[in-house]
DNA sequence: ATGGTTGCTTAGCAA
């Protein structure tokens, strides 16, 4: 039976975090795993070391902040870096490849820093030149999993306490609003199809010992299309790798699609 | 209310 194996996750540099990466693609053999932050201009991508666990990358990056990837054993084709919407944009935040017929991407979404923050701005800007995209490049109708860091909570089951963080950055009713109009080009929350319950996060601020008390965000997704998802049979966030010396401060989101064959 | 940690680059920014 064939299945796909989905991967989305922060790395925080791929550099910093080859050895538990490598670790991490021998234990769990996703198909594909779209990267963000990998922190890296492409010549000094770890080309070799993926080639050791028997995978290969296609990548866009740039020197200390961004950088996406697509992880993969089989080769990816139909590579697009950034949105090719003629805007003038110098930060790396969006890959997207054809994989056994599916269309993946890898987005990191900005941070937006501040509500009172130029970076609020841009963030708001870019979910918008990304449903542009969606609109001008890909039908209704294909399946397409898009995957990334959305540095958004969709709603406050995915807040640690949605009292303190209500109308702030990353849960503010703009961004919100942002990322459902890109929901609603087509897509649907993997990981909320099989799971409902509050508390489950993504991603664990460093300080203040965010990730022991649980203080976390869900803000890591796998969207798919309604092709894909009559087959996602299975989405899961590995909590487990957060933990520990050496872990990126976001888990792996990981969904699996049955039966693929486009 | 503030400061806390990590990564890149090397003092300061971004998250």
């Amino acid at each position: 039976m064939a299945e796909l194996k989905i991967v989305s996750w922060n790395l925080n540099s791929i550099r910093a975090r080859i050895d538990r990466l490598l670790a991490w693609l021998d234990a769990n053999q996703p198909d594909v795993l779209c990267a963000q932050e990998t922190k890296v201009v492409d010549e000094l991508f770890p080309h070799e070391a993926l080639a050791s666990v028997g995978y290969r990358a296609a990548v866009h990056g740039q020197k200390t902040y961004n950088g996406v990837a697509l992880i993969s054993r089989e080769e990816i084709t139909d590579v697009v870096c950034g949105f090719g919407d003629g805007v003038d944009d110098p930060q790396a935040r969006f890959l997207g490849g054809t994989l056994r017929g599916v269309r993946v991407f890898s987005a990191y979404v900005p941070n937006g820093s501040s509500l009172e923050s130029e970076k609020y701005q841009y963030k708001l800007e870019w979910l918008a030149r990304l449903r542009a995209y969606l609109n001008t490049n890909e039908k209704a109708g294909t399946p397409v999993a898009l995957c990334g860091d959305w540095n958004v909570a969709p709603d406050d089951r995915d807040i640690h306490d949605p009292r303190v963080w209500e109308g702030g950055i990353l849960c503010s009713d703009k961004e919100r609003a942002a990322l459902k109009h890109i929901v609603d080009w087509g897509f649907t929350d993997t990981f909320r199809m099989h799971c409902e319950e509050a508390g489950k996060f993504s991603w664990w601020d460093y300080r203040m010992l965010g990730f022991p008390k649980n203080k976390g965000l869900r803000i890591d997704h796998i969207y798919a299309t309604e092709k894909l998802r009559a087959r996602c049979i299975e989405s899961n966030i590995d909590r487990d790798e957060r933990k520990g010396k050496g872990a990126s401060d976001h888990a792996p989101v990981v969904s699996v699609f049955d039966c693929l064959e486009i």
